[in-house]
DNA sequence: TAGATTGTTAATCGATTAACAATC
DNA sequence: TAGATTGTTAATCGATTAACAATC
């Protein structure tokens, strides 16, 4: 807020610099400069800079960046030094796969519900949870303030079910739904389109082969 | 090929222009313009002409574009009238979940097989597969001339089995594995990083609630 | 101190938007 | 024909890369 608007590509890239900084970690390398960075990483040492004083100077000239602080420090820019509390609405296949993750939970992001509206799937265990009705949801939201919905659920499904969650307090939406939610400018939302990657991945094959289309 | 290399950021759009026309063409639309699309789409209006330009001119001037004409050139763009073969890598939660998620098989894309390495799995039926010993995977994909391996594993599971894979011609990769994987230039990688997507959302959160950082 | 490497400004490149002539 | 709307060129905007003075 107090700092100028950073780019949605920026930010884009954090998390994969964070990748590599804890892998360099765990090697047990304490100092790196740019330049050696942006060779592992292939990417230009400019930009490594470039990227890293959006948020302010991490590095010292002539020695270059703390592997542990730099790492520390785009933790915080990605709020990993919080708690973020979830729920997961739609217990099919993908919804209970996220919910068994145990990654997430390493990295302080907890799954206190899961919801579907199929009564066969209601009651069933997973992990430590168990499946509720999905008419319950919007008030476990309220009450617990949670800040996170998970929408693993059909196309139909998660546009019938998303006004009640809307109108439950939640601050973000994490949406696998194969839809464009329409919400209120307060509202975030991160979309990850599993069938448009495959499409993407679908179209390079497509032009990568001999067969050039006829049209 | 033939035509000049087309920008990552138009292939991304390409998808999202299908999932539109595909919504259009079941409301019974037969036509729509530039500007009508970019008023849906929240996209301008140039935007969408110079995409579609690219690949050559799909409209005409004073009526606008064709629906379903448009929607199936951008499918033959995207290679969605051929059929591609898959392998799953990795039979967890997230394996299966993708190997019983019917709509790829609507869309051409067929899982021919499903492995790990893991004894307790070895033997379990997914939807109409059996999960099989990952040694035999590369056999698998070099007989059968499987195009797509899709990377459901534990990142450091995906590097020991990554090599096998690459010698068997494999031709693309759907990576989820928390890994960039360094691959001869001639296999096409798509990734999708979950946990990425949910930093990023994180960031948003972060940087969007009053707390700002104090440092 | 001399060498290394950052932080930051300037130059370049590419993608998006605007404008409009071509044409259905 | 007149109106609408594309295809395409030109202008703008933003992101990436290069360069270098500051400084550890």
């Amino acid at each position: 807020m107090s700092e100028r608007k950073i780019s949605q590509a920026v930010i884009s890239r954090l998390p994969r610099y964070l990748r590599y900084l804890g892998d360099l970690k765990d090697e047990g390398v304490e100092r790196i400069s740019s330049h050696d960075l942006s060779v592992r990483m292939h990417v230009t040492a400019s930009q490594i800079r470039q990227d890293f004083n959006h948020f302010g100077g991490f590095g010292q000239q002539g020695y270059g960046y703390n592997v542990v602080y730099l790492y520390d420090e785009i933790g915080k820019i990605l709020g990993l030094d919080h708690k973020h509390t979830m729920v997961i609405i739609g217990a099919g296949n993908l919804g209970q796969a996220l919910a068994n993750y145990m990654n997430f939970e390493k990295r302080g992001f907890l799954i206190l519900g899961i919801y579907d509206k199929d009564p066969a799937l209601i009651g069933k265990q997973v992990r430590n949870l168990e499946i509720e009705d999905i008419s319950g949801a919007a008030d476990f939201i309220r009450k617990n303030n949670i800040e996170i919905a998970v929408l693993t659920l059909p196309k139909a499904g998660a546009t019938s079910v998303i006004g009640d969650i809307v109108n439950s307090g939640i601050k973000a939406i994490w949406n696998f739904a194969h839809v464009d939610l329409d919400l209120p400018d307060d509202i975030i939302v991160e979309n990850v389109h599993l069938s448009e990657s495959l499409m993407k991945l679908s179209y390079k094959l497509t032009s990568a082969d001999g067969t050039e289309r006829i049209n």
